[in-house]
DNA sequence: GCCGTTTTCGGCCCGACTGTTTTCAGTCG
């Protein structure tokens, strides 16, 4: 029976297919705001779905219910069928190269009958696409480039992809009779940003017999103890197999840094243990690492304060800084968010929607600033949590805000965020952030490179520059926890605490699910050593008024 | 196709950028 994903998956193909069909664009919209929804609902799909109940879904209407209805009950959806039926294979792929759109992939399609990436880089090395009308030579190295890109991508899965994958494999794997322990290992456990392979290292007293039972549930290739999963899997998901109890910690502690953090090490014979990896650290007579700091860069680190081990953790985490609710882009209400961020346990919260010049996301004019502000203070006395009223304010090309200075006296808490203009010279976007970084309202640079993970690269600034700039100016530098960013980059982080700045660990939430995004930004975190001290969002309520109210002396 | 409603049809995100063109279409955030 499908589930959640699969009812995703299936209204995304369909926009993508009614798109390239030339479909009216809001009816394509109306497909993908309703794979929005459903992702976001917090509602269990598949009892509203039995229940026929799914008008209950702001954004599902008749048409929309219909086609799910369907493919639950069949398995299939007649609609998609027949798109695919006069759309030609492979289109989704096209559709996700950078700079094609529904339009040109028609082109390309009718003109020299591309119907897939594979051909679309032939035609480009064949220079057909460069005499094509609408097309030229910049378009077709454009796409090359990009095509390389992607290649590259597909090599990699987002950490929480890789997260949940790992969880499924781990719930599965851990009910096996076979099996006496199993613990992931390899880039996950080091919390690396990207992912290139979902690795366990799993302790089995009888391999054959583990390898029988393991037979029963997925296809795999076995070569000397490391079996590899195969079908289907967006990267290797692999096993390290040990027999002995003893060899169980050798090889997790080998698996689990980089290779060149182990190389470097260069433990040899000193890596024996009974017990945990603190014994292989004592016996080698090196400081224990935690698995997040167990890359090459530990090494590049010449200040003690810096190859600290890092003390974060979720405990420590008071303040659910920077998400968003409905007055802008997001799934959820302010008091859907405030509420679960009471029940997840924080102590203050600051809501920072997008602003004015946001217009793609529904940013907020002077106007609903303050119909905001009177929600928060209506709502304020029913929560043992205090709500401040942020905003995540964009950054012009100027370096200005967009707020005037008079009106940004209005919140509480000020993140300053790029979201457009993302390709100026290095000098001019490097001016750009340290102006705003400057500006006496600002208290938070929201994701400092604008990079998102496996699509879209970072905009060229002097990173040393503006850390330089917040560090004077004592504003947080964000960590940004959402998957697709993990922004600031954990190789900036030693600098930024060089530099003695402060950090803020936050989701960007768009939805309630999404405050859970903050454990990978402790991850990234954790990479670059940062001390629950160094982090706001880990200030008692009083001193994080306290850091709120430096600006008055700034601005002084 | 969805929503909201002056309940039956009009509005739905819009402006900047890019590469093409020679005044603009397509794509993106």
């Amino acid at each position: 029976m499908p589930g959640k994903k699969e009812i995703i998956t299936l209204l995304e193909d369909i926009a993508d297919l009614l798109e390239y069909n030339g479909e009216n664009p809001f009816k394509v919209n109306a497909f993908r705001n309703g794979a929005n929804a459903i992702r976001r609902s917090e509602i269990e799909i598949n009892k509203i779905v039995k229940e026929k109940a799914l008008d209950k879904i702001k954004g599902i209407g008749k048409g929309l219910q219909s086609v799910i209805y369907e493919f639950y009950e069949t398995g299939n959806s007649s609609a998609y069928d027949e798109l695919k039926r006069v759309v030609p294979e492979g289109i989704n792929d096209l559709l996700k190269i950078r700079g094609l759109g529904s339009k040109k992939i028609k082109i390309l399609y009718t003109e020299l009958g591309i119907s897939n990436v594979g051909e679309l880089e032939y035609a480009c090395k064949e220079n057909r696409l460069a005499l094509l009308k609408g097309f030229g030579e910049a378009s077709q190295n454009k796409i090359i480039a990009e095509i390389e890109k992607q290649k590259t991508y597909s090599k990699y899965i987002l950490l929480n992809t890789a997260d949940t994958l790992s969880e499924e494999i781990l719930e599965k794997i851990s009910k096996f009779n076979t099996l006496s322990k199993i613990v992931h290992t390899g880039e996950l456990r080091r919390g690396m940003e990207v992912i290139s392979e979902i690795a366990f290292v799993v302790f089995v007293p009888d391999k054959k017999k583990f390898l029988a039972e393991l037979k029963e549930t997925f296809a795999f290739e076995e070569r000397d103890d490391i079996v590899t999963l195969k079908n289907g899997y967006p990267v290797p998901i692999v096993f390290f197999i040990v027999i002995k109890e003893d060899e169980f910690c050798k090889k997790l502690f080998l698996t689990t840094g980089s290779k060149e953090f182990i190389a470097k090490l260069n433990a040899g014979a000193g890596i024996k243990c009974a017990g945990n990896e603190h014994e292989i650290f004592k016996n080698i007579d090196f400081s224990f690492v935690i698995p997040e700091m167990r890359e090459k860069e530990y090494f590049e680190q010449k200040k003690s304060k810096l190859k600290e081990n890092s003390d974060l953790s979720i405990d420590h985490f008071k303040g659910l800084l920077h998400f968003h609710t409905t007055y802008s882009d997001a799934g959820n209400s302010l008091k859907e968010m405030i509420t679960d961020a009471q029940k997840e346990g924080f102590e203050y919260a600051a809501v920072c929607d997008h602003s004015k010049s946001a217009v793609y996301a529904n940013g907020l004019s002077e106007g609903r600033v303050l119909l905001q502000k009177q929600e928060i203070t209506k709502i304020a006395s029913s929560y043992k949590l205090h709500i401040f009223q942020g905003i995540e304010s964009d950054i012009l090309q100027t370096g200005d805000l967009d707020y005037s200075t008079d009106f940004l006296g209005n919140f509480d808490f000020v993140a300053a965020s790029i979201h457009s203009r993302f390709n100026m010279e290095e000098a001019e976007m490097t001016k750009r952030l340290i102006k705003a970084v400057e500006n006496p309202y600002t208290d938070l640079l929201g994701h400092p490179s604008g990079r998102l993970l496996l699509s879209r690269d970072p905009y060229k600034f002097d990173v040393k520059k503006v850390i330089d700039a917040c560090s004077a100016n004592s504003v947080a530098i964000e960590i940004n926890a959402n998957p697709h960013r993990l922004d600031l980059d954990w190789r900036w982080i030693f600098y930024a605490r060089e530099k003695d700045c402060l950090f803020s660990i936050n989701p960007d939430a768009h939805s309630v699910e999404d405050i859970s995004y903050i454990k990978y930004g402790i991850l990234t975190a954790r990479k670059g050593g940062v001390k629950n001290s160094e982090v706001i969002n880990c200030f008692s309520l009083e001193n994080f008024k306290k850091f709120l109210n430096r600006k008055v002396k700034r601005s002084v």
